[in-house]
DNA sequence: AGTGAAAAACAATGGCG
DNA sequence: CGCCATTGTTTTTCACT
């Protein structure tokens, strides 16, 4: 794990806000000359801390109306299935974010499908017919109040 | 709404997946000159399909090893209780993302935070002492497989 | 660890086919 | 829409604290 000082947490909190500012830009925001913003920022990138930069695209604008969260129940809990269910759910291109929780259901799924048609068919296709799915649930989000992915910098 | 040919979904999967690369590039890899990748993004830009650039940071080299999602239900459904809830989300910045759902549970949280403690303090702390919320379930990623939050883009 | 200035790379326009 | 040339920015490197 590397070390961060308050200029690398505050070049992170920028960078993650806007990575379209230049390293000048940001270097007026925490006081730091825009070279030395250019090696830290080669720094973090190169130690994992920085993994990629993305553009942040509207689902709307793009015809994906409907985002829903899926929770996923496996029939059993071998290592085989739940390495078949992962492979799965890594090739199927609707799905934004999965992750592998403690308590009832067994994986939260965050898919973004043009329609209501589209999310029907991803569970019945794709998700149901699988051997390792005993049962799915899922949840509609009827508006999405952020979706900024954003983390929180501890202010030392 | 925006009119997207076959170069503007191409441009698009391409930037989401790596908006480091220059425009150049993005050109070579979709099969246009780079000054056409230039207009055509700044074109999209305008039109607020790409939203903004986002450096992707790992939330465990920040010392953020607990994502969680937390689902709330209300206590009353009144305009008034929804608009103080979602103030009070919008001024957490532990939360990275807000979904209001269709179902048993009201909104959906995703959070990050250091430790169970921090997850804790949150809930007993924050979320629970408002009015407006009546309870909250909270579910723990153990393990993230994927958070890239791609969008599919339709081949046509 | 930091600055500032020079060199190299890039983005953004405009004109033309 | 490609190609080319131009201009202004921006990143990166280097010499120097």
């Amino acid at each position: 794990m590397i070390e961060l000082d308050g200029f690398d947490r505050k070049l992170l909190a920028s960078v993650q806000a806007d990575a379209s500012a230049t390293n000048q830009e940001v270097g007026d925001r925490i006081g730091l000359s825009a070279s030395q913003v250019s090696r830290r920022r080669q720094r973090l990138e190169a130690a994992g801390v920085i993994r990629r930069y993305r553009a942040d695209i509207d689902p709307a604008a793009v015809g994906l109306d409907v985002i829903a969260f899926v929770g996923v129940s496996l029939a059993t809990h071998s290592p085989q299935n739940a390495s078949r269910f992962q492979k799965l759910i890594k090739a199927l291109p609707e799905v934004q974010e999965a992750h592998m929780l403690t308590g009832d259901m067994d994986y939260l799924l965050k898919v973004a499908v043009p329609d209501l048609k589209a999310l029907s068919s991803l569970i019945s296709d794709d998700l149901l017919p699988h051997e390792a799915v005993q049962n799915v649930k899922s949840f509609i989000a009827m508006e999405t109040l952020r979706d900024d992915n954003q983390l929180p910098f501890e202010s030392p």
